[in-house]
DNA sequence: CTGTTAGCGCGTTCAT
DNA sequence: ATGAACGCGCTAACAG
């Protein structure tokens, strides 16, 4: 604020190029009712020219600071990071506050869910599993409150989110397994109770399916998305009977238990064992031999959920605001992956 | 600022209260000479009894946001939530914007810290190796930009920090081996180059010491707090030669490298190795069986060295608020350690 | 539909 | 050493 040039046009600025009042600039800027479509017009082709962006601290002086619940709901997570860095980083470009919440600290989602709420909270951004609850749903609409759906693989139409295709992501990492040579892979499940594991194993199966591989049974493990379940899984495919080439895991916790229980049983990765995560948070990086996986731009999906949250707390979700945006999803090919040994 | 009470009071409240102008009491929260003894006192005086605490926003409507700089070196500990919920928290609480930079994303420290100052910001947290760094401080001191070292186990006099002790950190753990009867202890350094490492490696030796414990050398394994370095520092401790019935690790990421290798060698943790870990970050929890460690208080040292930054920010360090601030340590018993098997 | 008035809670003049 | 007046950028209220 400083530094800065003087000339970051005010509002006034504004009003001034385009012949009104501050006033109806104003209510132009916040999209009110109540002006005509000519001005309204000449307002924005103002703030166009001149390039404003509303002083959000101005702005909380009278309105208040919006405040926006974040759930999260797993504290070990190595994404947590990279979660909360997005978050932050937009929250404090527009000018909210955040309201961190863990899940697990509460007796159920929905318990954590109201305390936000009866914290003041005016949006809200739920991760999964609370975004395919239908009782959070449920209370937060008799609230009033609007909320994002955060990485969910089901999104609600009527209501605002940002996701990833997990579907597609599974493929990608089947495909690139099936392309190394792979026959024998295994796939571990995540938490069921998450929409994303779900549609995970089902690109995944239908990947192999397409490829005419055969996925028995016995090559597909129980999970939950963490590192202990991810133990437990490695142990029981890489146990007895036939062994797998690769083993995907559907996410990167569980990815890095199965590195650490294959190092245990002498297997060397790759040669021996491929594995693939998912999600390319920090563990995969982390791990030797890191991890190929497939990237989730968590951090900006993290920023766009809490924008999208800002813009619903301001105009309680008059217009069409529920939004879907689809963020990208990429193929990280590292050292855990490589061609079965012949 | 909705909900609440419109009772939150005012400086013109405090400045009512104590028959001043408001701009007398302004001066009083700012610290600014020119104010009788006299009236300062009365001043805060009314300040503690109305509870008064200055709107972060309203001030920053005057003076522009304080920038705050924050560095982290290590982008895949898994300490990195903790540290950026704390600073975040407190940064929103001062009304402080934080510029989060990764060192390691830059070619050398110095070049992350001078592109914070470049970007403007007017204080400075430095975590490890940085707040060891003379050449840093040198740069810093020429720019005039205060800072607060962040976890340093050399905090300098003239500098802000704040910190925990890790040599007394080092002497928890050992003893709690000891104390369960393991006399064959092996230790793995943390980076030789974060003063961190070196006060919990003397920290541990001297607990041996005292006990009349030796540690010959094959049972100290070098490490630079990595999960890698752990493993390979525990492939070295438990591959040959005698086998240590207990490890401390530096840090806990390279503990729950001990534990992955351990599991490989068939090795049960805790009857058959006890394993000890530093710091108590979420990884402490995520592996299995769960780390016995020394919890260090992140997340409010982080909050604290905001808040710390956010006061240098405002008056550029004129009076002695080089404050130092030590944390508490504390020895959290959990699953990896037990006494050794007769 | 649009504009005027009146601040939000502070800190910076510049007087006294 | 202290205070009056003004304005930061923005938006509720209430006019019209």
């Amino acid at each position: 604020m400083s530094g800065q040039r003087r000339h970051t046009p005010t509002i006034h600025d504004v009003a001034r190029h385009a012949g009104v009042s501050s006033m109806t600039a104003s209510r132009v800027v916040n999209d009110y009712p109540h002006v005509s479509a000519q001005v309204r017009e000449r307002v924005n082709a103002a703030i166009q020219t001149l390039g404003y962006r509303p002083n959000a601290l101005a702005r909380a002086t009278r309105t208040g600071i919006a405040q926006i619940g974040l759930l999260y709901s797993n504290p070990n997570s190595s994404n947590l990071s990279n979660f909360l860095m997005g978050a932050f980083k937009e929250a404090s470009a527009s000018g909210s506050q955040l309201l961190i919440e863990p899940t697990p600290a509460h007796p159920t989602p929905l318990a954590a869910v109201r305390k936000l709420v009866e914290a003041g909270v005016r949006a809200i951004v739920l991760p999964p599993p609370l975004c395919d609850d239908p009782e959070v749903f449920a209370y937060l609409e008799s609230e009033g409150v609007p909320s994002v759906s955060f990485a969910t693989a089901a999104p609600r139409p009527d209501k605002a989110s940002v996701f990833v295709d997990d579907y597609e992501g599974a493929r990608m990492m089947t495909r690139h397994l099936i392309d190394l040579g792979h026959v024998d892979i295994a796939f571990i499940r995540g938490d069921a109770r998450h929409s994303t594991a779900r549609r995970r194993e089902d690109g995944f199966r239908a990947t192999m399916a397409e490829a005419d591989l055969k996925v028995p049974d016995a090559f597909v493990a129980e999970g939950d998305f963490t590192y202990r379940s991810g133990l437990d899984a490695a142990r029981q495919l890489l146990g007895a009977g036939k062994r797998p080439t690769a083993i995907f895991a559907a996410n990167d916790d569980m990815a890095a238990a199965v590195s650490a229980v294959a190092h245990g049983l002498g297997l060397d990765v790759p040669s021996e064992l491929s594995i693939g995560g998912f999600d390319d948070t920090p563990v995969a990086s982390t791990v030797w031999p890191e991890l190929t996986t497939i990237r989730q731009p968590i951090a900006d999906m993290a920023a766009t959920a809490v924008s999208m949250a800002a813009n619903l707390a301001r105009h309680d979700g008059d217009d069409e605001t529920s939004r879907h945006v689809n963020a990208e999803l990429t193929l990280v090919p590292r050292a855990s992956t490589a061609a079965p040994k012949a």
